[in-house]
DNA sequence: CGACATATTGATCGACTTCAAGTGTAGTGG
DNA sequence: CCACTACACTTGAAGTCGATCAATATGTCG
């Protein structure tokens, strides 16, 4: 079983009695509870290949019925749904550590297509071992569950913002979540990430034509909030940020606690 | 382009080997793969004390720590989260048969409150129980499972509405998304059902105000798709309402195959 | 350098909000 | 049975936010 490690994605250490995680996946699972060094390994073992992805590829596409699901180790992913129409919505945006198709388990069919926006590394685990792990590994279980859950819990987020707040302060709002997700893996310290989205890819996360995002991100620079140039974002102001976004970081269930 | 057809949804009989279920909770699961007799029976042991609230009541506020987990057996309820200047988003909405905050059971912190939009019966489930049902009942704890990720995959579908379709077709998605639920617990059939929500709730769960609900449920009555009176919803013309509304069931995954 | 995607700016339009008033309709008490 | 209250629903008018269309920068990469 051949497993990469993507550069600097990981940087803080993330231990386990002493150890430290090379895996993303197990990293972001650590972010609930502990896990002990013999779920570590079963979570290695039930890993496959590796494949890498261009941006603006797919990972999956609507109506699969993949036989594996999918972690992102590097790169950035986003689920997205296409209408009739033709219009896009992003439902999610997904960093290295997210288990980006871990519904296909159960659901089978996937109601919705997942691209790459940057270039991604992604691991392939068979449905095959989650069911071994489901029958097993109880407390995995529930961890893997609860990341879904999480997954849930941005959703309600999401719609939070989209319908009762102004374009900026959605904006912002997503800024924010996404520092958190991103530092909570290492990929992100110091108030700066890097920000691999268009700010077309970014009006359709928010519902929000490009034009408008465009206004919207000036306004928050205007405040002096954030600077965003060449693919980097830089929080100047957190607490504002905070404030102007209606961020409240409790949804991201970021605590490790007996699950 | 075809449709899918409610009464095709779910034809299989609901029952486990010819014992009708009592339990809209069982049912609910049984949408998604047959239920041995014996899991049946641990589901309805796992079950414990019978509640009533009135409508407008919370069954559970947010921030609260609840060592039980929420089923609805009777009534409508809904999810809901509260910015500081007062608006409210709705996120979700229950019938009969759902499991309002199996979340809890991992997330143990709520992040949004639950409030009965009409007079419910509710069983409380511990957590304890459903710790030893993944313990050792590792079908059914896939099934509980996959009932939070048919509730997140419809938060992706709210979002999809929100942001790219009409007020008036994000109206008409939630009526066609509501008649298909409640036809599968049985709740509805011949294309009416009772519709407890009043047109502000309806706005707080739309993101509209609910002056524009009520134009936008005007606009759904002139087209002849819907009428709706006295708490009651009739469909006229369902595949006009599901062709206005962008609806595609596929998110509800309402397919028995074994998980 | 040219070619092409992405970002920015301006002008106009439409969808939805807000505020305000008026119309059912069901429930309560006399 | 009617008067009164409380809500929910309906309608109108004015204002705002964000969409759309169109044009012009500004990268960025071969």
């Amino acid at each position: 079983m051949h497993y990469i490690v993507p550069g600097a994605v990981n940087t803080q250490p993330r231990f386990s009695q002493g150890r430290p995680l090379l895996n993303p996946l197990a990293a972001k699972l650590q972010t609930y509870d502990v896990l002990s060094d013999e779920e570590i390994q079963i979570l290695e073992g039930a890993v496959d290949r590796t494949q890498h992805f261009d941006a603006g590829q797919d990972l999956v596409r609507v109506h699969d019925q993949p036989t594996y699901s999918t972690a992102l180790l590097e790169g950035w992913a986003a689920r997205y749904k296409v209408l009739r129409n033709g219009r896009r919505q992003i439902t999610g945006i997904h960093v290295p550590g997210d288990f980006i198709d871990l519904h296909s388990f159960l659901l089978h069919t996937m109601d919705h297509g997942i691209i790459a926006l940057s270039p991604c590394w992604v691991v392939q685990v068979p449905h095959e071992n989650l069911r071994k792990i489901t029958e097993t590994e109880p407390h995995l279980t529930r961890l893997l569950w609860m990341s879904t859950l999480v997954d849930g819990a941005a959703h309600r987020e999401w719609l939070v913002a989209m319908g009762q707040t102004s374009a900026s302060a959605h904006t912002a709002h997503l800024i924010c979540e996404l520092y958190i997700r991103l530092e909570a893996v290492g990929a992100a310290s110091g108030y700066r990430f890097k920000f691999p989205m268009t700010q077309a890819q970014l009006g359709d996360a928010l519902g929000l034509s490009a034009v408008h995002v465009n206004r919207s991100v000036q306004e928050l620079r205007a405040m002096e909030l954030i600077t965003w140039q060449s693919g980097e974002v830089v929080i100047k102001d957190w607490e504002r940020l905070v404030r102007v976004g209606h961020f409240d970081p409790t949804y991201i269930h970021h605590q490790r606690e007996p699950r």
